[in-house]
DNA sequence: CTTTCATTTAGACTAAGTCCAAATTTTTAT
DNA sequence: ATAAAAATTTGGACTTAGTCTAAATGAAAG
């Protein structure tokens, strides 16, 4: 698992030549620290409670550039984008009921063979997308 | 693998009161026969080609109707929704250069052991994504 | 063939996201 | 500390995907 972090963000900004600004200090800080799969209209809302002016160009602006980065991913799943912090490699958990999207860790999925595809494919890696009931819509 | 078929989308309208129009049925022929996952654009342009003046609402009409009666699945894969006409257990394989989405069937995948997860999360099943670049990818 | 009722159509509308030029801010060099 | 250079922010216009509507059309049953 390696989560985004602020210190490593204010390096790859130095060695890029890139500006650290307060709007993207902001962005990054919530980011690192939800606990959820923000879109991008939650990460606008975060950041106007700080900058009330901040545009929404500006929050793409820097997920994109996170995401060339290499320091978010985006996430299609219950027909949004979503961005998760988390770029290590990993899974996802959906609930079929209430949509929840939950990180499955690495290491909770065994190993796996994948027989060649007839249209060579060049596979590069894989994800696995678990599916079922989510503690909260068990109990209902 | 259950594929959507013709004859079953006229039985489902007959039993369900709705009419079947020409429209439709290009649609689902399109869809019968597509060999990779299409946009809801790639279908509507497809219509054309039969009937040019075919509306961007009759297709999604239709392809919610199918969806409503599990006949299509819905996919969000390559950065877009695309419509899957295979609705049996199988999974995908998306490549990062131009968001191609084909099927892997379910037997191309061996088993795969899942540890239980933290959150006491019912797991009924699961998916895989397979990345990487499509064989016409690969020759650019 | 007529009636009924679903369906199609074009266009207005919304939401998500991109693009732009002008104004601003950060950084570097003085 | 200041000015110049370069990157960034901003708001608005624009695009794209998708929904909704009212009026016109078409399928199907009797």
């Amino acid at each position: 698992m390696s989560r985004l972090h602020k210190n490593a963000v204010e390096n790859m900004v130095q060695s890029r030549g890139l500006k650290m600004t307060p709007q993207r200090r902001v962005i990054v800080d919530y980011l690192q620290s939800a606990t959820h799969h923000p879109t991008a209209d939650e990460v606008l809302t975060a950041v106007n409670r700080r900058f009330p002016m901040t545009s929404r160009a500006t929050v793409y602006n820097t997920l994109n550039w996170l995401k060339d980065a290499g320091m978010v991913r985006e996430v299609f799943e219950g027909g949004g984008v979503r961005f998760d912090p988390n770029t290590g490699h990993h899974h996802h958990f959906v609930c079929r009921k209430c949509g929840r999207v939950e990180d499955v860790e690495s290491d909770r999925v065994g190993p796996m063979k994948i027989a060649a595809l007839p249209g060579r494919q060049k596979i590069e890696g894989f994800e696995v997308t678990l599916r079922g009931l989510c503690s909260g819509c068990q109990k209902k």
